[in-house]
DNA sequence: GTCTATATACCGATAGAC
DNA sequence: GTCTATCGGTATATAGAC
């Protein structure tokens, strides 16, 4: 892996702990989105939480007044991390094909914090019915964002002459499907099998 | 959309008509599928289902006598479904490109049962520590198979030279990656956005 | 700060009325 | 065949002990 995807997942990260700086707030989001990505928002019990860190069920509510309020946090944090790593990726200094292998790179690492989020706020997105309204409402909100940056890098690299010349917007959603659908495979096979490097997720719009 | 990909979705309803045949089985299985996919398993109640298809809660109960046994009837019936779909377009007569141009159409359509499944089967399966162990038990057995099938295809187009000569294992994955990344996506934009076609899909593979 | 105990609500499943 | 009523179990959220 590259040393500009490491230090866009570095940058993920601390993101993250300048956002969150309460320890016992860390720790119970950090349980939780382990625990609403494999059982989902219904599926997860805030006893699982608790006892996935460590704490007793009730220790949770001296911190979070309800699962929703965690839910709808970790939501927020993802919906700004995942604007933000497409966001550093395409302002770095590179060719658009060298700035988007770097991102796919950061988004497929099995290792990413940014690829555990993106990966939980889509899904549960999806399977949207159950989960709160609020955060509903922000991933409607924050989800323009990153297709904003990438549509940019998309239409740079069509200029220089390195991609198809195809509706970018169409092009950024089969990227964003592509990446999700890796995500989703790799979090079930948990990194057995074969997976496919940057350069081949990024053939269906090289020229 | 080509005759062939019809014929795949049309071959898959049967199948469907064929192995429930109960009216009111019938019934609940499709909303059944509608609501497990919209909701997550523990976020579908049964009371829901039954609202969905017209009928009390307590009704379900005469057809089945769980709500873990409704799922693993879906999930016998995906895998079945997912399967039967892979196996019929690898068997058609035509070049390898143009019989997984037919398969990917037909699983792309917006319209397609078969998409339905697949994406209840594989999404759920994700988040899967919530589910009944005998439907997990189910995806794993089945899940190869339709593996199996996509790989010999795939080794036959690298041999007539249409298809990059890489591990198809790995191309496997990719694809059915890529085809259930683009699932999601339609389901959540309910097919108000522009989606790639299925030359564009497989282009990762074209030489 | 952290845990235990509990009120309240909801859901899955059963029994039985019509 | 289809519905209503209800039991039992479990989860969220609160209150209060240490």
């Amino acid at each position: 892996m590259s040393p500009q995807s490491e230090q866009l997942q570095l940058k993920f990260h601390a993101d993250f702990e300048r956002m969150v700086t309460d320890h016992a707030v860390r720790q119970i989001i950090l349980h939780a989105i382990e625990v609403f990505s494999k059982k989902g928002f219904t599926g997860c019990k805030i006893k699982d939480i608790a006892a996935s860190a460590g704490f007793s069920q009730g220790y949770v509510y001296n911190y979070f007044k309800s699962k929703d309020e965690i839910f709808t946090k970790i939501v927020e944090l993802a919906a700004r991390g995942a604007e933000q790593s497409v966001y550093y990726a395409v302002q770095m200094p590179g060719t658009p094909t060298e700035r988007l292998t770097w991102l796919t790179e950061a988004f497929l690492s099995p290792s990413s914090l940014a690829m555990q989020h993106w990966r939980l706020i889509l899904l549960q997105t999806s399977t949207s019915e159950a989960i709160p309204e609020e955060a509903k409402q922000i991933v409607r909100e924050q989800q323009q964002k990153p297709f904003g940056h990438l549509i940019r890098l998309l239409i740079e690299g069509q200029q220089a002459g390195e991609f198809v010349e195809q509706d970018p917007m169409m092009q950024a959603i089969t990227y964003f499907s592509f990446i999700q659908g890796l995500g989703i495979a790799q979090a079930q096979t948990s990194g057995k099998l074969p997976f496919p490097t940057a350069d081949i997720v990024l053939r269906f719009l090289k020229k």
